[in-house]
DNA sequence: TTTATTTACTTAACCGGTTAAGTAAATAAC
DNA sequence: GTTATTTACTTAACCGGTTAAGTAAATAAA
């Protein structure tokens, strides 16, 4: 029953309108309006044609009608990798707007390369998408390229890491707060040795998140170690290192703010390898969407970012821009709270199993 | 010296080839062969037309060279869910060769359903894409819809979970093998009594992987135990009934084979829950590309699948059938073989931290 | 009955490129 | 000096749809 009958040989290229009209002896114009559901068309003759493109399987050519309508039902995402958590999971919320809304998806890495990124915005002023969301890259210092896309009218909405320059919809999470309530948790916990783990300067969430942490520290009287930060890279191998010296000097930290998730491993591995017990000699929080925080090994507290909700949200708006004119995007940003949930590398080992939730 | 300054006042729609032939008294068809080098236009025109293009940042439209080349230069990437460590990474590796290729990417989910992916294969039929890789979904038991694409002259690369009766390529992994030292290896571990989970009855990995798991029992004296496997579902709250069931039951398990990769915080879950000491108690082997394996607690002996490998290797035999003709594809299969890493989850902790390779 | 309107189409232009075929002028061959 | 060839283009068709404008026949209004 599941067997599939091989269909006899197919034509070469696709059934087209001119075909469907040559064999109905219709203009295709009539088709086009036919297939549209036009009222120009009599009822009789939408069901001809209508039988007839379904018994043939007839599927439009999208680039013809993206061509004559300068709409191309597409959209790009541009993000710096997709083998995060947080980059994954708002993915999967920008393709489950996209695909309810008729749009396809485009998916551009830019392995956080600046480079990369004027590349791809280059390409994409071409009419290839009708609108951009994106998360810019960690080296981009500069906003020509995308000041260039916005110019080109490609509405375009940031998605986590936002530049402000740029006068479009950036949907955000709380990164201040989050800083400030990760280091606050942290001198909760008794730390005062609080080190900050970033991953860039320009980054408007490094520098939000570093922002929180600062004023943390100097609402708690710690003001003396707000330049107690340090700039990781993007490879892990240096990161070890870096980590490593840090874990052995006089002052060793007793408190660590991650702001980035792929810092969790290394962290981890350092304390492991230098014998320092986690939480006992020095408590760590990561911002992280990792699913598995919770069984690491201590598990992981962490500030965790509505990666889903956020790329859901940043696709809506798009999506409103592209139906209706005239939305002035930058008053749709939005801002969307991260959870702090402590787990067991900032508290003493309770060794509780939180239920699996949904 | 960052600052941009505001260009003027842009037209409305983008540069055209027209525009640039009124500009300097050619032909649009001048303007075209020029700008792709032709032998047919003198060198001084081609200057100046190159000249005027850049000047005026004029970028093709992709769609009007589609539609008359019948090429999109684009391909569609068709996977259950990004938000995986294997799928993510695979994509990683696709988007890698694509770029490299001058191709562009679409990304459709499936989410596991059918539905999703007829739907999307359908759409995939209008030459919106030159080529396809797909991995099926869990819920897929017929074929008609990958054959009717296939008729439709659109080649389709299979990765990691292929679909045997398409005569097509398929990069997979050793699936049989990794289910057979999965299974060889907790009974190396001293287990008897060993599960394993699975996820689906019709994928060609499920079946694979538990193939070489009953040989693995059957080689080794154990033949009784080959109908120990459950079948898992999508949703994590019934998994984790379904497991704790297992766990309580007179029989218990002290050797578990999960053959995916997120039913990992589940069993770990369950087990911190019921007190159950892993590896004491029970051994945990888990077909995963989980960057945290190492870091969990226990940590998590691995079959680690060569995702970003597959992902590349798919694309890249992709690419040559679309660059040459005549090619058959399912002669271009290529198997690429996963890694077994002993970790603490099936051994007794001996807590080394391994440093971060690379 | 004559004119106005509606119905159900068709014609043709258009989107923005590519490319086969044609052509005038310059250069080469005889 | 005449013909053949090459050079450097132009013209026009084409890809596969959409849509503004036109039209013949049927129906409604005057």
């Amino acid at each position: 029953m599941l067997q599939y009958v091989t269909p006899k040989k197919q034509r070469m290229g696709n059934i087209t309108i001119k075909m469907l009209a040559k064999e109905l002896n219709l203009s295709t114009a009539a088709i086009s309006k036919a297939l549209r559901d036009s009222y120009e068309i009599s009822a009789g003759t939408k069901q001809r044609v209508q039988a007839l493109a379904a018994k043939l399987n007839y599927i439009p050519n999208p680039y013809a009608g993206s061509l004559r309508k300068r709409k191309s039902k597409t959209i790009a995402v541009v993000i710096p990798e997709v083998a995060d958590s947080f980059f994954s999971l708002a993915l999967n919320g920008i393709e489950a707007v996209a695909i309810e809304k008729g749009y396809h998806a485009l998916i551009y890495l830019t392995h956080e390369k600046a480079a990369r990124e004027k590349a791809i915005l280059k390409d994409l002023q071409s009419g290839r998408v009708d609108g951009v969301l994106m998360s810019v890259s960690v080296e981009t210092d500069t906003t020509q390229h995308i000041c260039e896309l916005s110019n080109s009218q490609v509405p375009l909405v940031f998605f986590d890491r936002v530049c402000e320059e740029i006068d479009t919809a950036g949907i955000t999470t709380n990164d201040f707060e989050s800083g400030y309530n990760a280091t606050t948790h942290l001198i909760d916990c008794g730390c005062k040795e609080i080190v900050l783990l970033s991953v860039s300067k320009s980054l408007s969430i490094s520098s939000k998140r570093l922002e929180g942490y600062r004023q943390a520290l100097t609402d708690h009287g710690l003001k003396n170690k707000i330049t107690n930060t340090i700039l990781c890279s993007d490879a892990a191998a240096k990161n070890y290192t870096l980590l490593t010296t840090m874990m052995q000097r006089r002052q060793r930290p007793d408190g660590i703010v991650a702001t980035v998730e792929k810092l969790t491993t290394t962290i981890y591995e350092v304390c492991g390898a230098l014998k320092i017990n986690i939480p006992a000699d020095v408590k760590v929080i990561c911002f992280s969407n990792l699913s598995t925080a919770a069984i690491l090994n201590p598990s992981l507290t962490t500030i965790t970012q509505p990666a889903f909700e956020m790329g859901k949200a940043a696709a809506t708006i798009l999506f409103k821009a592209l139906e209706k004119k005239n939305i002035h995007l930058a008053k749709e940003s939005m801002v969307i709270p991260s959870t702090l949930i402590v787990r067991n590398s900032t508290v003493e080992k309770t060794n509780i199993f939180v239920r699996a939730k949904k």
